[in-house]
RNA sequence: GGGCGAAUAGCUCAGUUGGUAGAGCACCUGCUUUACACGCAGGGGGCCACAGGUUCGAGUCCUGUUUCGCCCACCA
């Protein structure tokens, strides 16, 4: 034995190595493999926020990324996997401003110019962070190429892209209710509120007629907003207040006149029937005071707190607070008619969970129907494919009912804005480069303050990233990209809007195909949150386990699109198997010494044409789940045959051949299809554990510098006859180590069996296979008869594939105890067999089921019948 | 209000076009078999949520029900 090798694989030692040596050579980038006629593959990184660290469902993200890369790479695609960061506007915002927060200072105390500094700072010392946390899982992105969103080529593309929509008019300004986020400061769009219910009280609310006596109620969840109602509306079929609709309300608490209007947006059925009307502070009321000319009065600011508007005795109070008060002035009026308890939804900001405040702000928009119009027909028409395809009615719903999209936000850390607003004229000018002076006056211009939503320029990424708007070589070779692959929560805020946007851009699809996955979760499904710490660093499995162990781990036995539970003991498992794939590697370097690689035959031993066909077989296995992009599949298909068939059964079966007393040309023969085996499976199993398999075959006599970028194994011939023979021989192993484990053979113990063949092709098998079987099971000897005048009595029996079985065991049977055992499975065998009748009995399955079908089931009685008789026979000569 | 997903062994999950219910972990019994105890061999364990329907045949297809989860939505 070679001492040299250590028996527990220790992946520290091995990957940091390994990744250097490809990074090093430069194998990442397509033009390592030599060659112009390949067809181009690529993967463009969702880029990960430069925010934080590598989280466990980037972990996902990327490991499905690496191995349909490296896969693909194999196969002899021009393989490309673009790396780059994402600015993430807000998000960075946010961290940056607690940072601030913590020196006790602030981006407003700041200033914008040295609030970028910072922000810029911070993005060298975070971008890089995550950058080498993807080297240690192993993603095999072309470095080379990196980008970031606010890179001087992304945000050429975006000021080019701006400034075009602006010209065709689909990117607009104008005043509009929006989503104000008092803590971020800024406006977000619809998709960045998060609605929640929130268990509320509906307020009724009674309004005098100014005009006469009585009143109207009206029925709201905010009464802090009336300060800013400027109607009340009802439904105009509405009988009860038909009569009302224009007259003249007296807004209590103001004192304010407002008129009573009909319209067909109320619900007659909610509430009173009468609705408040507050076109500032409400998107419908918005809407609706538009069509009535009820203008709009803004009670709260930006600040969250009540303006002057809302009069002396409230502005100033948070809005909240106002609620309190105003109740209690309400209550005390009298005009407070009832409370009941309510859930609704209120929405919130998704980066800092405040309850955002609808108000009427200046904003850009993107015109979105002309947009949607090509991106939902690319989808119907199956050019853009969503894997699992159920994911593609969640992108058509929303495409298809999407609004515009406010694209500017209040922060500094992102694209600015274009647009330059002449100091002297009304004049606005859109444009990539700052103008001189006013075009219309040759005024002086300011530049718009607000910088462009995040998504903007991720919008863009896919061809952004490869040089566009330039006319770039990588653009015309690696665009459009091959599979994206993402998680369904950004389904709109990203994957809709590369599509609309390449489109309407670079005149053609960013993607062929979308692949979605779900969301890594607790071991008990719950989402992984700083709240509940629930989270596992990936980090922390890569230090403990490595990275190809979470690796598979992640992708293993996975449904495409669904949610997975982040299991410790899977990890285990996951690092088993590698340590598995470690010592079969390291069995098969012990027992290759003198071995010559070339001059390979044709395998002639079974046990090696088995292997060679069964490897085939998981080969087309593999490469079909993998073009499924069903990755958890693949990898279980790899899981079972390395276990199960390779080391179970091919290398037990292999061992005496590679003894190092065994016979010459045998040994060398073993020794050839070991070393082809090893390497075909390693090469199968290099996407999903590429550290692992690198260094386990540089180990092996090879051609070529890497796995890497060694050819994807070809297709070859199923050896049925090989397999069928193994089958046999496997069936009766297993039966004959059943009999020993049941009859509590000691493991010491060399016991020698009979085996009664069936047919001439089961006698054949056997024999030339007793050697085998006998080693397999234990046992000192197997004699393969073809009848057999006498059975011995003394002896454990069983059926297997047809072939009668004993062990014969002398004074150490336990009668008992075998004859309660054949009972038993004389009863199974009985039961199936009756089920099996009953079936071929059935007029309608004879007649009905295909031939095959039926033909089989008749085989099987066959069989069935046989095992009965046999051993019901046993049963009876041994008196039970 | 609309849509989607899940319900299968104690746990986490597979189950391809309907044709004898599977894996890993856990559990039980053996085993210092010269690659691996992170291992080897053997074993037990399932009214496939419920109720109907289609079919010769349903975990799989259809309808309905229940429970859980998610998404969308302008429910004052």
């Amino acid at each position: 034995m070679t001492p040299e090798i250590p028996k527990v694989y220790d992946p520290q030692a091995v990957e940091e190595r390994w990744y250097r040596f490809w990074e090093e050579r430069g194998l990442f980038a397509p033009e390592a493999q030599d060659g112009n006629g390949r067809t181009a593959y690529t993967i463009v990184i969702p880029p990960p926020n430069i925010t934080g660290s590598l989280h466990i469902g980037h972990a996902l993200d990327n490991t499905i990324q690496d191995i349909l890369i490296r896969w693909r790479r194999m196969q002899g695609y021009a393989a490309l996997w673009v790396p780059g960061t994402d600015h993430a506007s807000i998000a960075t915002h946010t961290k940056i401003e607690e940072m601030l927060a913590e020196e006790g200072t602030s981006r407003w105390e700041l200033g914008r110019e040295r609030f970028l500094e910072r922000a810029w700072a911070w993005k060298d010392k975070y971008g890089s962070t995550i950058i080498n946390q993807l080297k240690r899982l192993g993603c095999s992105c072309d470095w080379s190429r990196e980008r970031f969103t606010l890179d001087e080529g992304c945000s050429a593309a975006v000021l080019d892209v701006f400034v075009r929509l602006y010209h065709e008019g689909l990117i607009y300004r104008g005043h509009y209710i929006t989503n104000w986020c008092p803590e971020c400061q800024t406006v977000i769009s619809d998709l960045e509120v998060e609605h929640q219910d929130i268990d509320s009280n509906l307020y009724y609310l009674q309004y005098p007629f100014a005009d006469g006596p009585g009143h109207m109620t009206v029925a709201t969840t905010r009464p802090e907003t009336m300060l800013g109602d400027t109607g009340v509306a009802v439904h105009p079929d509405d009988r009860r207040y038909k009569a009302c609709v224009g007259r003249t309300l007296l807004l209590p608490a103001t004192g304010r006149r407002i008129p009573v209007v009909a319209d067909t947006y109320v619900d007659p059925e909610f509430g009173t029937g009468a609705v408040k009307v507050t076109p500032a502070h409400d998107p419908n009321d918005f809407e609706l005071g538009r069509r009535h000319d009820l203008a709009p009065l803004q009670v709260i600011g930006k600040d969250g707190r009540m303006t002057e508007a809302a009069g002396p005795r409230y502005a100033g109070l948070d809005r909240l607070e106002c609620r309190v008060r105003l109740l209690e002035d309400l209550r005390a009026a009298g005009v407070l008619a009832k409370t009941e308890p309510i859930s609704h939804s209120v929405g919130h900001c998704y980066r800092c969970d405040t309850a955002v405040e609808p108000l009427i702000s200046e904003q850009w928009f993107v015109k979105m129907r002309p947009l949607a119009e090509s991106a939902i027909r690319v989808v119907k028409e199956g050019e853009i494919r969503f894997v699992p395809d159920r994911f593609t009615k969640v992108y058509l719903n929303w495409m298809e009912n999407v609004h515009d999209w406010c694209i500017s936000r209040q922060l500094w850390w992102g694209h600015r804005i274009p647009a330059y607003y002449c100091q002297e004229c009304d004049r606005v000018t859109v444009a990539a480069a700052r103008p001189d002076g006013c075009p219309g006056c040759g005024g002086a211009v300011a530049q718009d303050p607000d910088v462009l939503d995040t998504w903007f320029s991720s919008a863009l990424w896919p061809f952004s990233t490869l040089g566009w708007p330039g006319d770039t070589a990588d653009y015309r070779r690696y665009y459009p990209t091959s599979t994206l692959v993402t998680g369904y929560d950004i389904i709109f805020f990203w994957v809709a809007r590369m599509i609309f946007s390449a489109l309407k851009h670079t005149g053609t699809i960013p993607f062929r195909d979308v692949l979605i996955h779900g969301m890594v979760r607790d071991s008990q499904g719950r989402k992984m949150s700083k709240s509940l710490n629930n989270g596992v660093d990936p980090l922390d499995v890569i230090r403990e386990y490595g990275a190809d162990t979470l690796r598979f781990t992640l992708v293993t036995g996975n449904t495409p699109g669904n949610d997975l539970r982040f299991q410790w003991e899977r990890v285990q498992t996951g690092r088993n198997f590698a340590n598995k794939l470690w010592n079969a590697a390291r069995f098969a370097q012990l027992n290759l010494a003198g071995y010559e690689p070339g001059g390979e035959r044709a395998p002639a031993d079974l046990a090696d044409r088995w292997i060679i066909s069964r490897l085939e077989a998981v080969r087309a296995e593999v490469t079909a789940k993998l073009e499924q992009y069903d990755l958890g599949a693949a990898a279980s298909a790899l899981y079972s045959f390395a276990w199960d068939e390779f080391c179970d059964w091919y290398i037990e079966l292999a061992k005496p051949r590679l003894a190092a007393d065994a016979p010459a040309p045998a040994r060398s023969e073993a020794q050839a299809v070991l070393v082809q085996a090893l390497d075909a499976l390693l090469k199968l199993l290099h996407p999903f554990m590429p550290f692992l398999t690198e260094a386990l075959w540089q180990g092996l006599p090879h051609t070529g510098e890497s796995l890497m970028l060694a050819p994807w194994p070809p297709a070859g011939n199923r050896d049925l006859a090989a397999e069928g023979d193994m089958a046999l021989i496997m069936e009766v192993t297993r039966s004959l180590r059943n009999l020993r484990a049941e009859l509590n053979v000691p493991a010491g113990k060399q016991a020698s069996a009979i085996a009664v063949a069936p047919g001439p092709r089961e006698a054949r098998v056997l024999r030339e296979s007793a050697g085998r079987i006998t080693r397999l099971a234990a046992l000192s000897q197997l004699d393969v008869v073809e009848s057999l005048p006498v059975r011995p009595a003394q002896a454990g029996a069983a059926v297997a594939a047809g072939v009668e079985l004993f062990l014969p065991l002398r004074d150490l049977i336990d009668f008992d105890k075998e004859l309660a055992r054949l009972a038993k499975e004389l009863d199974q065998a009985s039961l199936e067999l009756a089920k099996v009748e009953e079936r071929l009995q059935n007029a309608g399955f004879t007649g009905r089921a295909p031939v095959e079908v039926v033909e089989k089931e008749r085989q099987r009685r066959t069989e069935l019948a046989d095992k009965r008789e046999k051993l019901a026979a046993r049963l009876t000569m041994l008196g039970g």
